[in-house]
DNA sequence: CCTGTTATGCTCCATATGAGCATTAATAGG
DNA sequence: CCTATTAATGCTCATATGGAGCATAACAGG
């Protein structure tokens, strides 16, 4: 930091633009299933802003929602050569219109170990645990060993319902750490998931790790649905993000507890099995409850 | 986006040096009450190593937690002309061996409407609501005072109990707007609170936010504590952050049950009153609960 | 009318949280 | 030794909140 060296580095903004269609998450990606990324330009007023006109630019819908995700900078990101600095930005896609292109990719591709709708995933038992495994057993001391074991247990526990959803960004890095996964280079024995280039595949990992945990204290779930819609919907994108099934008559009582929905009064109609009452969101909880509150025990 | 103008932008650190002294929270500033920073170095791995390389040097004591905080660059925020790209950190510092010097500033002196620990601040009934009323009123259409008194109560309710800690940046961004805070600049007429250095009491407020929300779900407050304490240094030491009262046995029955902390045997002594026993941290439950968990309604 | 399917209502229980009341263990000062 | 003071601790009780599951209601199609 003593150094008069900043002549200036190059920051370039990623975004990680996610929608959900049908029970799946998508992420926009470019053709290589690169995220889009800009340079940052400095004309407009905000980060923010910025990525939103430039989205806009690139064909992407409107975003709605838009929050900074983290800026990374270690010293083996580089592009081309240099080294280089990245904002990584998450935004959300309201219900599209048009069906998602081929420029969407599902989210589960590029992490399948963690989709736990339909129970623990396979590929867990299958063929990360074992590998991790082996990982764990190749480190030199027995400490060394200890510690890597609780990781492992902690990312990947044996109880279905230890699973901790939020934790996407620790299981990205203990595969990375193990050479599990392509991004990390020195030869990957075994790969898991799609792979994406440069670090992308962790600045997603860091966005799914956000919105997973986001969802369960802020309604943001709504940025990703059309203005109508049934509770069955609105749980089915939830589950799509958390990546499990949830309670259906609790999710509900949860929903209207909070009274995040109000009934439009309309009704589905043609499908199978009784017509849903379709709701939208209340938008007013935004101001209501600026925030569900304390976990502290106060006084008064 | 699409301009080629990536020659560079100047990328700064700020940091946000956070101890504890006698129930009070200190910042690290310079003698100018602007907060500790440097220019963007890339001869470390990562910016958190290179932060803490920084803060040595500084003299600060060695940083304990680090966390990255936000990326600062909106078009006003220039320093020295051009705009500057600023990253800001949160580092939390271990109960310091001496005392505090001058170059610690308290932080509820900057933000005197944030401290609630003695009931509600004069201040907020006396100056900042009448202060809010007239801006609010000065607004030239109705439907803007409606969202005006939205938020000014729900950032600064008249009931104690709807006081929400954690709402920090909002307040201190709703003063600014309403051109109550020196730094608005525009000849601010009242101005509540030390002012810092360029947005720094912004970075400030962000930091005071994050560390509010994060004590209530992750065991930060023992970044700030010295490896032995007594139940009432920890109950201080979250009141002062939290800038509230809580329940005593409330709280001890909340960190016993969390299994956050084990006795070391010793007890206090030559104070007045009954001795305390010593606890420290358990520095297990980082690892045994990697989170304290759902909030959704899973099945299973 | 009978069956499959999905929406909705409600009950029950375990645990967490909010508020207090009551005791106990030390120290300081007479 | 006795007493006031200062904290630490132990417990109780009513009320939320969260997890599971049973029971009904409303529609489509044969």
């Amino acid at each position: 930091m003593t150094s008069t060296e900043s002549r200036g580095t190059p920051i370039e903004l990623n975004a990680v633009i996610v929608a959900v269609e049908n029970c799946t998450p998508y992420l926009l990606t470019t053709d290589d299933l690169a995220l889009p990324s800009g340079p940052f330009e400095s004309g407009h007023r905000t980060l923010e802003q910025g990525l939103r006109a430039w989205a806009r630019l690139k064909g992407a819908q409107t975003l709605g929602y838009v929050e900074q995700l983290y800026t990374f900078a270690d010293r083996d990101r580089t592009t081309a050569g240099t080294r280089s600095v990245s904002i990584g930005y998450l935004a959300l896609v309201h219900d599209p219109a048009q069906p998602l292109g081929h420029d969407w990719s599902p989210w589960y591709r590029h992490f399948p170990w963690e989709d736990h709708r339909d129970g623990t995933p396979a590929i867990i038992a299958a063929q990360i645990l074992p590998a991790l495994e082996a990982w764990k057993n190749a480190a030199p001391d027995a400490p060394t060993r200890e510690i890597q074991a609780e990781r492992i247990g902690i990312a990947f526990p044996r109880d279905p319902r230890q699973w901790n959803e939020e934790l996407v960004l620790q299981r990205y890095e203990l595969l990375w750490q193990a050479e599990l996964v392509a991004e990390a280079g020195t030869g990957a024995r075994d790969s898991f998931g799609l792979a994406m280039p440069f670090d992308h595949r962790r600045i997603v990992a860091t966005a799914m790790a956000r919105l997973r945990a986001k969802i369960k204290y802020r309604p943001v779930v709504f940025e990703l649905l059309p203005r109508e819609f049934t509770l069955l919907h609105l749980q089915n994108t939830v589950e799509a993000l958390a990546g499990l099934r949830l309670h259906k008559q609790n999710f509900r009582r949860l929903v209207e507890q909070q009274g995040l929905v109000e009934e439009t009064g309309a009704t589905t109609r043609g499908a199978s099995g009784r017509p849903a009452k379709l709701f939208s969101f209340r938008r007013k909880v935004l101001q209501e409850r600026a925030m569900a509150g304390t976990k502290l025990p106060r006084t008064g």
